[in-house]
DNA sequence: ATCCAGGACAGTG
DNA sequence: CACTGTCATGGA
């Protein structure tokens, strides 16, 4: 492929038409969500665990499972609508973490001050189950890097290795596995600056490629076993890896440990002393619980909003 | 200019 | 196992 010819320019420009006719009322679809499941769709989308989303005109366009989806709530409804094809509310429901154990999770979460505070400033915030492949990538992209660049990233990639959506001109599945594995390291590197991590990231996807199961296969082993085999790939360590295991494959046990996530712990729990991050997951397996997952998110994206504050 | 960003990796002690 | 320098890139 042709780096300067693959380059497409232009944002994400779905049919006005459809959407305007959406808002008028006759093809939005709505979910309930009932009383007693605290969600925002907002802080979910917006916490830093999925990076393709963005407002759009009081509600988010996204792009998932190779459809454009639009979101909007409204109190405990959600209104929402795809093209090409249709996404059903159990899907969804999965997608978003509307599921009984988020729902335990929630409850069963220890009320310690820091935590507890980021749990109502941010109320209603979940757990994503996004594409394994999408979230591995992203997330191996993100290493040693800053979210804008990796909004980019995901993007330019998005834009260079995968198909256009059909009735929504702009917008970019994410691409898959052989797309990446057949890319070329200059395409990856200078077009979609991915820098030193291209490799990782052309590497990764042709052991994906290879073994078009493998994904699943590790998402239905145990949490340490998954972990052990997600981090054979290359670019994928411990904090990769347990993105990866709970932003897409259902493991509320994982705890990644970032800078953000580090400086929190290590300040609140640790006496401002430095531990290695061996110690903080364990005292976060014991301090948390099996949903200490959970807890990572609503302290990162804590520490993240206080600090953009600033 | 210098430092840092959702780290991983190879090399030392 | 714990610690260190390096990696490509861009924003502050």
């Amino acid at each position: 492929m042709d780096c300067a010819s693959g380059k497409k320019q232009g944002g994400c420009a779905p049919d006005r038409s459809h959407q305007r006719a959406g808002r008028e009322g006759e093809s939005f679809e709505t979910l309930v969500v009932p009383r007693g499941e605290p969600f925002s769709l907002e802080h979910t989308l917006l916490s830093g665990q999925t990076f393709r989303w963005r407002k759009d005109d009081g509600g988010f366009v996204g792009v998932v499972s190779g459809n454009v989806l639009w979101l909007e709530q409204r109190r405990n409804r959600l209104l929402y609508r795809s093209l090409p094809g249709k996404v059903d509310p159990s899907e969804l429901r999965t997608y978003l973490g509307l599921d009984a154990a988020s729902n335990q999770a929630l409850r069963s979460l220890p009320g310690d001050p820091v935590l507890g505070a980021a749990m109502r400033n941010f109320a209603g915030m979940r757990v994503l189950r996004q594409d394994p492949w999408e979230t591995l990538v992203s997330f191996i992209i993100s290493s040693n890097n800053n979210i804008v660049r990796i909004k980019r990233c995901i993007e330019s990639l998005c834009r260079t290795f995968g198909h256009e959506i059909r009735g929504a001109l702009g917008c970019y599945a994410f691409p898959s596995p052989a797309a990446l594995a057949e890319a070329s390291p200059d395409c990856l590197q200078q077009l979609c600056n991915l820098g030193y991590r291209h490799t990782y990231v052309r590497e990764t996807a042709r052991e994906v490629a290879r073994s078009p199961g493998l994904l699943s296969d590790i998402a239905r082993l145990s949490y340490l076993h998954a972990r052990t085999e997600l981090m054979r790939l290359p670019g994928v360590g411990p904090k990769v890896a347990d993105c990866v295991l709970l932003y897409s494959m259902g493991k509320y046990e994982a705890f990644p440990v970032d800078t953000w996530v580090r400086k929190v712990m290590q300040r609140t729990y640790f006496k401002d002393q430095r531990v290695p991050d061996s110690a903080i997951r364990s005292f976060a397996a014991d301090h948390f619980g099996p949903f200490a997952g959970y807890a990572q998110l609503y302290l990162f994206h804590s520490a993240r909003e206080v600090w953009n504050r600033r």
